[in-house]
RNA sequence: UGGGGAAUAGUGUAACGGCAGCACGACUGACUCUGGAUCAGUUAGUCUAGGUUCAAAUCCUAGUUCCCCAGCCA
């Protein structure tokens, strides 16, 4: 944990700078002295699935706005429910959220921490008349809640006393009842016109073990009775969360208020939408069931495990969050945006290798039989401080097939019979003869002359060239697997689908390539995974989790910006 | 047809009664030993209709479109 969470160093704390309308409201509390200038928030994930791209603008949004303030982010796990939780979430949520470069400090809660408090609190609400034991099944209650345009009816269990409701509330958590036949509901208003209104339900009964209370409640509290009371117990300031919950800010308040306890500012921003991925979670598991994907860290999925086995910086993940903005209206963003965020960040950072995916077989006809020399190759041209490396050159090469055209269209700047390129760092080759399979008719290898006055790269006559083309020796390369993806979907929005299919219609067959074939330069040899750098002229790789020595696997993270595949796309 | 929200270039996001700005994208051009990076430039916007005002994205009125809510999920 060694960055500042705040990317832009600057505070907020005062309103001369703009700011979203998060920051607005909490410049506002601090003017007018609410909490005394304090700024409390947390990061309340359910642990019942992994974290992606748009937890990750909520985790920056209310960390970055404790540091920024100067304040607090909790990290809260939202435990309510035992049937779906696992621990396996909650160690990969932390993993994940100290990877983006946060830290919670020792102020690791869950709501199960507050079962107990939140038991004496029905209490006090059962105790004022506010809420009662009801007998009605999940279906009855659905029947009496009414519609959008119709009141609900009363619970037939609505008029209990408090006694009654004491003993019946004791008895649900001694365990004397079956899973669903009872639960405890708050007493506000059936004909309420929004729905979280008509009575709901605060307590039901779950006997399944729960990950870290055991057998010891029968009962278990809901997401609208939790919530709340767990900001407040924490002394949360700001309770920021996504627009659906917008909805029960007024239950949200109503508990808070009815048990006169420290109130907490619910405050609803819009969720993250990305072009050509899905976020829901249902849809997410829907890929990994389905084997669509290759498990929730596939470099394919939107899952922060997934970008970062993609090679995804969580400097760039913080760069793209904070370049998103927060606000109320419902939005889609350009996934270019992210990539963009990576490019600039690994631009910056990676280091210069070339690998060919691709291999063509180039021999220097008149380059001497077994000579090796060792040139000098700049390591990060954006980073002086990275230095050069030494990468050997002899007579035999590979280059990229896409960099050479039998007949070349207008605009190929590449090799071609008869044409002079570049070999970064190395000679000038002309290529003389091109090889090709009989039967076939595929060129094979392609037999060429370098000048040797123009070693390491540059022509004494002041001749020009118009291209530049990365290789490897061929006797000094190292075999490697790469793995290519491109997006998940062929559309930008995968639910838009023809009637009666769903969004798996619009997946990708084209998501992953795997190449098997591929040549990298020599120095690659001993990276382990995590490691990042650019294939010149290809775009920035990783070294994949699978890789072992003897047998490099990378991931391509993105391209680099390509206008020649942008011309080519444009034809087909 | 109840209630709660939201509408600004292609996509996001500012401007809070006073010249509609920024980023990404797209398109030019310069430079380049990465067709990368960098630099310069172009493109393109206030949902609609009225009203208030010297002045409206902003205030008022009426409409339109989109999103959320009928789990004992969160």
């Amino acid at each position: 944990m060694t960055s500042t969470p705040s990317e832009s160093g600057k505070s907020r704390s005062n309103d001369r700078e703009p700011a979203d309308f998060i920051r607005q409201i909490i410049n506002e509390d601090n003017r007018t002295g609410k909490h005394g200038g304090r700024v409390h928030t947390r990061f309340p994930p359910e642990p019942n699935g992994y974290l992606h791209i748009g937890h990750a603008k909520s985790i920056c949004l209310n960390f970055g706005i404790a540091a920024e303030y100067g304040g607090l982010c909790n990290l809260r796990f939202d435990d309510t429910n035992p049937i779906k939780e696992e621990q396996e979430y909650i160690d990969s949520i932390k993993t994940d959220v100290r990877w983006l470069g946060f830290d919670w400090g020792d102020r690791e809660f869950y709501a199960s921490d507050y079962f107990d408090q939140l038991y004496q609190w029905a209490l006090k609400l059962i105790g004022d008349g506010n809420a009662y034991v009801c007998d009605l099944t999940a279906a009855e209650i659905r029947e009496h809640r009414g519609t959008l345009t119709r009141p609900g009816k009363e619970s037939p269990y609505r008029g209990r006393t408090v006694e009654e409701n004491l003993a019946l509330f004791e008895r649900m958590r001694a365990g004397e009842f079956a899973d669903g036949s009872r639960t405890l509901r708050a007493k506000i208003d059936m004909a309420h016109p929004n729905l979280n209104m008509r009575d709901p339900v605060m307590y039901r009964i779950l006997q399944s073990p729960h990950h870290r209370t055991g057998n010891r409640w029968p009962i278990c509290p809901t997401y609208d009775w939790a919530h709340g009371q767990s900001d407040s117990i924490e002394r949360i300031t700001h309770s920021i969360c996504t627009l659906e919950f917008e909805n029960h800010r007024p239950l949200y308040d109503w508990f808070l208020r009815e048990l006169g306890v420290f109130a907490p500012q619910q405050i609803e921003f819009a969720r993250l939408n990305l072009t050509y991925t899905v976020m829901s979670k249902r849809k997410l598991l829907r890929l990994v069931q389905d084997r669509h994907v290759r498990g929730w860290n596939d470099p394919r999925m939107p899952t922060l495990g997934g970008l970062r086995r993609r090679g995804y910086t969580p400097e760039a993940i913080r760069a793209f969050c904070a370049r998103i903005g927060v606000a109320k209206t419902e939005s889609t963003i350009d996934v270019q945006l992210l990539e963009h965020c990576v490019r600039e960040h690994l631009n910056r950072v990676a280091p210069r290798v070339m690998a060919v995916l691709r291999p063509l077989k180039v021999t220097l006809t008149n380059y001497p039989e077994g000579q090796v020399e060792q040139l000098d190759a700049v390591n990060n041209p954006e980073d002086p401080a990275a230095g050069t490396r030494k990468v050997p050159f002899s007579k035999v090469l590979y280059i990229e097939r896409d960099d050479f055209m039998e007949a070349p269209p207008k605009k190929f700047f590449r090799l071609a019979p008869g044409r002079e390129v570049r070999l970064r760092y190395a000679y000038f080759i002309r290529c003389e003869e091109v090889v090709k399979d009989p039967a076939s008719g595929e060129v094979t290898e392609l037999r060429c002359t370098y000048d040797p006055a123009t070693r390491g790269g540059d022509a004494p006559d002041g001749r020009k060239v118009k291209a530049t083309l990365h290789w490897v020796s061929a006797q000094h390369a190292v075999p490697a697997e790469v793995r290519l993806y491109d997006h998940l979907f062929t559309r930008p929005d995968p639910d838009d689908v023809p009637e009666g299919l769903d969004f798996t219609a619009n997946l990708n067959p084209a998501s992953l390539e795997v190449l098997d074939c591929c040549q990298v330069e020599p120095s690659l040899a001993d990276k382990g995974p995590e490691y990042r750098c650019q294939f010149e002229r290809l775009g920035y790789f990783c070294v994949d989790p699978d890789s072992k020595p003897g047998r490099l696997v990378f991931n391509r993270t993105v391209t680099l910006k390509d206008p020649w595949a942008k011309i080519q796309k444009a034809k087909t």
